[in-house]
DNA sequence: CTGAAAGCGCTTACAG
DNA sequence: CTGAAAGCGCTTACAG
């Protein structure tokens, strides 16, 4: 390995010179500049990080991303948000990894104190959310994309589910709906706060618009999109239109209503939130989709992660986005004769 | 911070003494022991692998896992690599990151002498892969989760494409199809190996049934499925059975067969390789499939990667992963009269 | 503008 | 079994 003692002796200079001319942290005569560049590229000197890290007090410009459910695949919309995320880390001299551990504050305090990295990203942000006490605790810079109940001081960027429910509501109502269900992920013991701000943005609208409020809950998965597809109009007749906030589900939903013999958008509209052009593809009918801007969260989720770390002073950063409108072909008007709603 | 020197103090031992209790790295006399657990227990000492690393030449205990194709996203199958990996990891004192980076050797090599991993376990390995010899020239210890063509020397874990396409022109042949296409991905200058040893199994196996060998390429997306099955018959007509290695474009050619008016199975078969019941579960009819393996895939890729890191004098771990049949609604026996070939 | 030196937190021969 | 000391590769006041 090529240190920078070795670049200072061919160079003829002293280390510290080197280290000034590799960090552009002090002035340097040009003469001398040039003399230590031309060292480090005939030896091929690259700065050992862990050294750099170690005499900083422990900076070491990694950052991490924290993505605890990987027990489902990542949708196509998690992944856009850690490309996002790891180009524009990348142009500020940062890397960034993806450090897969659980959701418990343990796992979290270990990898804080491990010093390895100079800020966290939390993604699947949950209401009630103990990793961020964990970091909080650890004095670890951190981020979120997505927001706990009471986001103050902390930065983050998060889809506005509320503004995205309303639209996705306000459309299916233009069209004559009234009689709209609400369907979601489920996971036990898991307050994602997403879904606890689109459902209660969701209960709001549809009450009014004179609907009645149908909320549902299956698991992030295509099975468990069959299975409520098959029994969704029996278990709830009268429904002419679907809000689902569940990308694992939603192409399964459409299949098992095909089963049931419910002509989608004909007999039921579908709009899914947060979604990607992948998934609406994927889906058949072409999902109608609210568009979950993935790689700008991930952009914005490292500006304001960067924030922290660089001016711990500054007010934390807080943005929300909305998801913008994809015409598909799951979303029409209302059947004839349903607009009024019979009582439940 | 707490540091050695403080435990160190408050025990009224030296900090090599702590070390050793720390580390196991020499024995430590019991009272001496205690008296340095309980000074880190109340103190709250947690060791500073930066610190450890720079004095031990560089060991972190963390390993990469190098995923280039986040253009997609990633299938449920490479997110049990990546779980499974980690999983194994862990048991073995290791933490595993991905690290999103490209394919080429550039940027493996500056990861490389960053110094900040021990090791890289190597995803969507191609023919010729440039960054095995940056690997090499960096001296990084290496595994890959596939192979190149000539992986002498290196240790790896593969699916075993060869017999798996074998398998799956067998069960198309024993109900009567000899006209049998083979799909795959299609990425311009991209020699992807899994997708190179099927096709070339594909050929011979199709070849020693009677059959036509017919090669499709189509891009990794629903979209490209779909368009695909829409023109599939017409392009290639009197198939009636399809082997597919495209999971992203499965889902989306059932669509596209369905546009077009052919009925799966009664009309094509399709056998979908190397795939998971979560896409099975995305397509209607459900798939017929190869399940590839890939928590297994991932846990043995650690371990030949620990080995390497940890016994570089043995010679590599090697081993190939059949994928397991799974019966769904894709596959049935070929059309009456269509077995026979009536030429090009 | 440049250098000598201390120090970041830890490990590990070397002595005893 | 335990300790004093050198060293891992780098940064950064402090002098000059």
């Amino acid at each position: 390995m090529v240190t920078m003692r070795d670049v200072a002796q061919r160079a003829g200079v002293s280390v510290a010179t080197v280290s000034f001319v590799v960090n552009g942290s002090k002035p340097v005569r040009d003469e001398t500049r040039e003399r230590v560049e031309e060292a480090m590229l005939a030896l091929g000197f690259h700065r050992n990080p862990l050294g750099a890290a170690l005499a900083r007090r422990g900076h070491t410009r990694i950052i991490a991303m924290l993505y605890p459910a990987l027990e489902r695949p990542l949708t196509p919309t998690a992944v856009a948000f850690f490309t996002g995320a790891s180009r524009r880390a990348r142009e500020q001299g940062y890397d960034l990894v993806m450090w897969p551990i659980g959701n418990d504050a343990e796992q979290v305090a270990v990898l804080a104190r491990t010093g390895l990295v100079d800020g966290v990203l939390l993604m699947e942000v949950q209401l009630e959310d103990p990793r961020v006490d964990a970091l909080r605790t650890a004095g670890v810079p951190f981020a979120m994309i997505g927001r706990t109940a009471e986001p103050e001081g902390i930065g983050y960027v998060d889809i506005d589910f509320a503004a995205t429910t309303r639209d996705a509501v306000a459309r299916l109502h233009a069209l004559g709906h009234t009689r709209i269900a609400f369907v979601a992920g489920s996971e036990p013991g898991y307050q994602h706060a997403a879904r606890t701000r689109a459902e209660s943005a969701y209960r709001t609208a549809v009450t009014e618009i004179g609907g009645p409020a149908t909320v549902i809950r299956v698991d992030e998965s295509p099975a468990a999109g069959r299975a409520l597809g098959e029994r969704i109009l029996t278990d709830h007749p009268g429904t002419t239109g679907v809000v689902i906030l569940n990308e694992h589900a939603a192409a399964g939903l459409l299949i098992g209503l095909a089963h049931a013999g419910t002509s989608v958008p004909r007999d039921l509209s579908v709009v899914s939130m947060s979604t990607s052009a992948y998934m609406a593809e994927m889906a058949e009918p072409r999902l109608t989709y609210l568009r979950a801007p993935g790689a700008e969260l991930g952009e914005w989720g490292v500006d304001a992660l960067l924030e922290r770390i660089l001016s711990p002073d500054h007010a934390p950063r807080q943005r929300l986005l909305a998801c913008e409108y994809v015409a598909g072909d799951t979303l029409a008007p209302a059947p004839a004769g349903a607009g009024a709603w019979a009582g439940a």
